[in-house]
DNA sequence: CGTTAAACTATAACGCGTTCTACTAAACTA
DNA sequence: TAGTTTAGTAGAACGCGTTATAGTTTAACG
């Protein structure tokens, strides 16, 4: 001990030997195995890709893999990432072709449900792929950037509620929006035995009751008066 | 071929040998398998739990644990029921305490959301179990018996909204509230990096959008009108 | 009793995600 | 070029869910 090279601490330390990967390097290799990833898993789903096979397609060592990933649902997180920009993109699509502000709120709600109806590989690429655990999606959903785009639903609610919303107001109903767009879509996915009413229906509902006039009301007995 | 036993065809066939399982010991087997189960999957986690292990603390050889149950989804299959009478009988509960048809739904959702979120581990158990497919959950969920509990929330919403309730009306109402608060649960629990609205705030934005007068009008659109 | 058909057991095996260890290849400095 | 540090490889290993196979026990029959 005192024997190890950090003796002369006063630089970022001396280059020895083959330098350790770049920071570039590292984020490109990790985008190849991601997109030869998301070629196999959308092919044959998550849980019949192997690391040992993922491996053997992104022309590399499976010890490698875990070089450049912790485990096998750190390569699915990166993935999300697209899944989740591809519907928002076409969510605002939508929303710039609806000038109505209430029709506007309900061509997003009914994209994104839809959305995730019409590519369920990728629903159960995002919410439903195998073994879960609570820190695995909330690490990775506490990524800023996506969690921003969610905020489409914040300003259609914004917008159709006009004058009359409050900050507080619109937090509320649009998470709840967004919650029950959720729900809809998972109850519709994993329930498919049970005969739900049509999913526009179910969107129609959940969006007119974001915009409810009674709620503001009852706020207020649950957050600090506003004046 | 030709030398089988069912020559004599001409009854429910003759009983030689051992008799099969009767269905009164598979369904008790299944029983203790399940109850076995369950505490183990409840202190140690889904997960963490082998089959080996389970097999073992069960008083049984692995193999024999394929003898009754398909695999180690359908063993969780059998404890979903179980949770999910725990919700339901104390939302009754809450429902018996409320006369005020539109407090009572709230008390319902609330207790609905807050159930599963003081239960993770059940929440888990039941909707987020690693390696989940569509067809496990759906075939499981079309248990008539199950699916008949779910109606608390179609009767509370159906009082709530009194004289002026339709019967499409409540349905999609109703289908949306359990959507809805379905999505909070998910939310919260999944994405817990995110600073959700304080979980009651979400219910009641969510129960009373599902009375909300404006959506029998829109409704009509979607739905064949009644008169 | 012996026969028969089933229940159950014991054990090995497969591929999986993941980890470990020993090794080779590469890229830099002195 | 020699020395050094890291990247990447090769391959065994662990416990897992699950399957297959062969053998043993059990409960009914005649």
């Amino acid at each position: 001990m005192g024997r190890t090279a950090d003796a002369n601490a006063d630089g970022p330390r001396v280059a020895r030997g083959r330098p350790a990967r770049t920071p570039a390097h590292v984020a490109e290799m990790r985008a190849h195995i991601s997109s030869c990833a998301l070629n196999l898993f959308r092919d044959e789903g998550f849980a019949s890709i192997s690391m040992r096979r993922l491996a053997h397609e992104s022309g590399i060592t499976p010890m490698t893999l875990y070089k450049y990933f912790e485990n096998k649902f750190e390569i699915l997180g990166t993935l999300w990432a697209d899944v989740l920009s591809e519907v928002f993109d076409r969510l605002d699509a939508l929303a710039a072709n609806e000038s109505d502000p209430a029709a506007r709120l309900n061509a997003v709600a009914e994209g994104y449900v839809e959305f995730w109806l019409a590519h369920r590989d990728r629903y159960y690429l995002v919410f439903m792929s195998g073994g879960i655990t609570q820190a695995d999606v909330s690490s990775f959903m506490s990524d800023a950037a996506l969690i921003g785009r969610f905020d489409v639903f914040r300003s259609c609610v914004a917008a159709a509620l006009g004058e009359r919303a409050e900050q507080e107001d619109i937090r509320v109903r649009s998470e709840a929006l967004v919650c029950g767009l959720n729900g809809i879509t998972l109850g519709l996915i994993t329930m498919s035995g049970y005969s739900w009413a049509a999913p526009k229906a179910l969107v129609q509902a959940t969006t007119t009751g974001a915009l409810s006039p009674q709620l503001r009301r009852e706020l207020g007995a649950l957050v600090p008066a506003q004046g």
